[in-house]
DNA sequence: ATTATCTATAGATCTATAGATAATGC
DNA sequence: ATTATCTATAGATCTATAGATAATGC
């Protein structure tokens, strides 16, 4: 049983990490904090000297969350060949689509942040820009304005497909949505 | 206090009308059995002379929010001029991304749905297929399997937009995210 | 007599707090 | 002495049930 300060700033990181997995499998409203803190080696009564409610815990895991898919995505964004085409295909992918715990915050906690603190919907309004100038510096042709619109399609399109294949419960229709979409959009963007 | 069996039937349709509306606004976990019944008139004791659970109530709300926003779209793809724009435009319009209510339930349920009752992902499915079949027969031009295809990447821009514009807190981008999503398809299908 | 609804409550769970315990760090 | 964590619990809320009440409908 460590008590030190690194140990605390361990436990405190441990917590937010669990919640950010938890939270994109179970939605920000099905799981409690005593489960947390379960999952995470710690005994529920020890929460309040983290954070000062539930809530704020809430949005530190939402960005942590953000960044998680954030850096998982620039990987791939920054790549010399065919970036746009594989960051298509890994976003598109069943892995993505059933990977809950470690997927994309912007399409998994877009309903919960909606409905979210300030500070959880102002991290998510900077990683959808984030991702627009990623998309946007990945697009060729035109204007910067018009990729710039075709950048905001494209990451719409994105989102909105593995929303519904994760909906449907018909397979080949949720591989039919993820694979035409991948398709679509790498036509569109050729 | 009314008793008869008429009145059963009328108060069962009111139970399941605000639950599609509160489910929408609230998130399927963000309101209780009790309160769904004092906005239906009702004590909470009467809830299960109604339904076996409040997960039969989840899967009864969740297939009419669908309905309902299945009607909406239908009335405007079934016009006779310029049904395309229209549809996309009342779909991206900020009425649409504000009305959580009375929106459409593809785009506002999809993250709950997928947590949900083989029933509820079923009924899901449908109107996503429903929804499928209706923009192809909108589409003009290639074959009928492109026309799928474009239809699909189609809905998934859609709901993907409408899912950003509502999560961001920036008034600025959530409109930018809407228009151009519009414009960009609306180029893309004409 | 049947039944739609209401009152009351059991039992579980959830957020948050109080006080005890056992380490750290001056 | 300070503090990170633990044990225990308060108070609120949630799903579900039991029994009472007041209508309907044979």
């Amino acid at each position: 049983m460590g008590h030190s300060q690194a140990d605390k700033t361990e436990s405190h990181d441990r917590i937010v990490r669990v919640a950010a997995t938890r939270f994109r499998e179970a939605g920000v409203d099905g799981v409690g904090v005593a489960d947390l803190m379960k999952d995470a080696g710690l005994t529920h009564g020890g929460f309040y000297r983290h954070f000062a409610s539930r809530d704020a815990l809430v949005a530190e895991a939402i960005e942590r969350a953000l960044n998680d898919g954030g850096a998982a995505v620039s990987a791939i964004a920054n790549r010399k060949h065919a970036a746009l085409p594989a960051l298509i295909d890994a976003y598109l992918s069943v892995a993505h689509r059933d990977g809950l715990a470690t997927s994309c915050a912007v399409t998994t906690l877009a309903g919960d942040v909606a409905r979210c603190s300030e500070r959880a919907r102002s991290a998510y309004s900077r990683q959808v820009a984030i991702y627009l100038e990623l998309l946007s510096r990945l697009i060729v042709g035109g204007t910067r304005k018009s990729r710039r619109a075709r950048a905001i399609a494209a990451l719409s399109a994105l989102v909105g497909a593995v929303s519904m294949a994760r909906a449907v419960n018909d397979e080949a229709l949720s591989r039919e949505i993820l694979e035409s979409a991948a398709n679509e959009l790498k036509a569109a963007l050729k």
